[in-house]
RNA sequence: GCUGCUAUAGCUCAGUCGGUAGAGCGCAUCCUUGGUAAGGAUGAGGUCGCCAGUUCAAAUCUGGCUAGCAGCUCCA
């Protein structure tokens, strides 16, 4: 493939730009398109996405339809077939801003005023389309052989929710029509393990518009999977000296005023409740109550660190475009925490919180993951604490721990808490963008607005440091990550259902009955299909929709040789063994938590 | 919250030009008593999300609301 520098030089493309400039050269094309179509439309920016290109255009007040879609779709193609030569150009800035001005494009030339005054401004032309852009762009329009407009949707300029809203038009792009397919299937993948849709298949959780938008209910086989994370995580705190607290989810305005949280995040909270002549809110998170059972008595370094633990309800009252099953609601459960600690022990303290989270990824499985550190930004003095000494220490001392441990991160600007520098894990789902599954915050800032001291040796008071940090980040979006990870097939020690018990017949109905009480007894979750139906229609259900680690299959054969047939979710083989081997071996693997 | 789309049986969906509804699965009953991814028959299930409006007549057209989906913004 051929592409076309700025300056006019045609070189053959690096194999690894060959998509991006595959798709950003679509993001052209279709901008012609909807130019042909649409002469007022104005364009914003419109570059190359992982997938594919889009467009931010400015229709005026006209709404696009899904035919207009195809349309314009229709008219790349002329446009492709047409095969245009894509040519560059380069003009002073004046007459860039003039040229932008003769074509009534305020986008292109509110950008040029953002560009550096020595910026080389380049244009690329292909037929009557003229856009303002770096490059490079393959040298043919007839280059583009894959593509597909997906979808329109709403964006700001310059990504600002003060600025006016665009269209943004998304289409994908590749190199081949084999390629084009490959995505189509891949995508139609993911959705199949979109944890909203396996969370209904299975019975794990519901919503109901009568109570109310974001607020998902567990059912029992959902609960079933929330409580083993509990138990999982809590049992991983305590044997690293957390003790676990219970505190209410509601409290006083005056105590969110305290911490800073009122100033910052009032809007996304429920709104207050006026009781007795006071003002309660439905708690967002857990820190001021945390920071109040630190304050109930006085402490001595000895004492420290002192690590309080909350498996905690929390409301916040998030906008409703970011609401997505249990993955985000209004109301979740955090594995939350917070370590008050001396500053000299700061750095043991987070590296036992990067190791339990590095533990607990490998009991989990989780390997696709990355590491942010996210800072303040310096410029924003409304957002951030203002106190630069404390973030230039907080943020070196994050810096200094993360290094040592060898740990990969990226550094991200303005993506601290009011209050403090963290280390956010984030993790990309089948389905939609990536979002923060666990989290460390180094706090030298609540603390001291709480007034919360410890006894030094030399007899002086002193403020403690505070990490915030958590594990499973909350157990919702936990374990929506993990419905998605294994498509509902958990491991057997999560599974809501362990084992399910198929009598081949009703003639052994009986024996049946007698290998389920004996597993009930053992502890092991089982369910009884009684139900007058074919073992392979039992299968199929127990398997497709149960996703079942095991299956017992029972007919005349195991009942009068007093063994079983056990299925295999994962591998479809059976094998006969004792009921009594079994259950050891599925003890075992609950036990050991066997993935 | 914003832009666009969507809402019909428990689930997945069809319903043409406005004339008060259909399928498959599931469920119930009966037949079948079977060996590893759907055996057969019969039947019950719906104020077409909610509230208005237009009309002789609304699942269908219009408006508002509620909820869901995709994207944007946000995420202590």
């Amino acid at each position: 493939m051929k592409i076309i520098y700025k300056d006019g030089t045609v070189a053959e493309c690096p194999a690894e730009e060959q998509q991006h400039v595959l798709r950003h050269t679509a993001a052209h094309i279709m901008a012609q398109a909807i130019q042909h179509l649409y002469p007022d439309a104005d364009f914003a920016y419109g570059p190359a996405t992982e997938k594919g290109f889009y467009y931010d255009v400015d229709f005026g007040d006209r709404k696009l339809t899904d035919e207009d879609l195809l349309e314009i779709e229709k008219e790349m193609k002329k446009i492709v077939k047409a095969n245009l030569p894509i040519k560059p150009f380069i003009l002073p800035r004046d007459e860039a801003i003039k040229l932008m001005q003769e074509r009534h494009a305020k986008y292109k030339e509110e950008h040029i005023g953002d560009l550096p005054e020595d910026a080389v401004i380049s244009f690329y032309q292909q037929g009557d389309y003229i856009d303002m852009c770096v490059g490079p762009h393959m040298t043919y329009t007839k280059g583009l052989k894959a593509f597909k407009i997906t979808q329109q949707s709403g964006a700001y300029w310059k990504n600002d929710a003060n600025n006016k809203m665009l269209t943004r038009i998304n289409g994908v792009a590749f190199a081949s029509n084999e390629e084009l397919e490959e995505y189509v299937k891949q995508q139609e993948e993911a959705k199949a393990r979109d944890h909203r849709k396996i969370g209904k298949e299975m019975g794990l959780f519901m919503t109901d518009e009568l109570v109310g938008r974001g607020l998902p209910m567990f059912l029992p086989r959902g609960y079933t999977v929330w409580q083993e994370l509990e138990n999982y995580i809590k049992e991983k705190e305590r044997k690293l000296g957390y003790q676990h607290v219970m505190t209410p989810c509601v409290g006083t305005v005056a105590l969110y005023q305290t911490s800073g949280h009122w100033a910052h995040y009032k809007d996304n909270m429920f709104p207050a409740m006026e009781v007795d002549g006071e003002s309660f809110v439905l708690r967002p998170m857990n820190c001021p109550h945390h920071m109040m059972i630190y304050a109930n008595r006085p402490h001595s370094y000895r004492e420290l660190p002192i690590r309080i633990g909350e498996i905690a309800h929390d409301f916040r009252y998030e906008s409703s475009g970011t609401l997505k099953g249990i993955e985000r609601g209004r109301h979740f459960c955090q594995n939350d925490a917070h370590l008050f600690v001396t500053p000299d022990q700061i750095k043991d303290e987070v590296a036992k919180v990067v190791n339990l989270i590095a533990d607990v990824y490998k009991d989990f499985g989780i390997t696709d993951y990355r590491c942010v550190l996210s800072l303040r930004d310096p410029e924003d003095k409304v957002k951030y604490h203002p106190d630069d000494a404390m973030w230039d220490k907080a943020e070196s001392a994050l810096r200094e721990v993360l290094t040592e441990l060898g740990i990969d991160f990226t550094e991200e600007i303005g993506e601290a808490a009011f209050y403090g520098p963290k280390l956010d894990v984030n993790v990309k789902p089948a389905v939609g963008a990536e979002y923060t599954l666990s989290t460390c915050q180094l706090d030298f800032c609540l603390p001291a607005k709480f007034d919360l001291k410890y006894v030094d040796s030399d007899n002086k008071e002193q403020t403690p440091v505070v990490l915030h940090r958590a594990i499973l980040g909350s157990l919702d979006r936990f374990m929506a990550y993990m419905i998605e990870e294994t498509k509902g097939k958990f491991p057997v020690w999560l599974a809501p259902l362990q084992v399910k018990v198929l009598p081949v017949s009703e003639k052994t109905l009986d024996y049946a009955r007698t290998v389920n009480q004996a597993l009930e007894d053992a502890n092991i979750r089982t369910q009884l299909d009684e139900r007058n139906e074919k073992i392979g229609y039992k299968i199929r259900e127990a398997r497709q929709v149960d996703r079942a680690p095991y299956m017992l299959i029972l007919g005349a054969k195991e009942a009068e040789e007093g063994t079983i047939s056990v299925r295999n979710r994962d591998t479809d083989e059976t094998s006969v063994m004792k009921l009594d081997d079994f259950i050891a071996k599925v003890r075992d693997e609950i036990a050991t938590r066997a993935r």
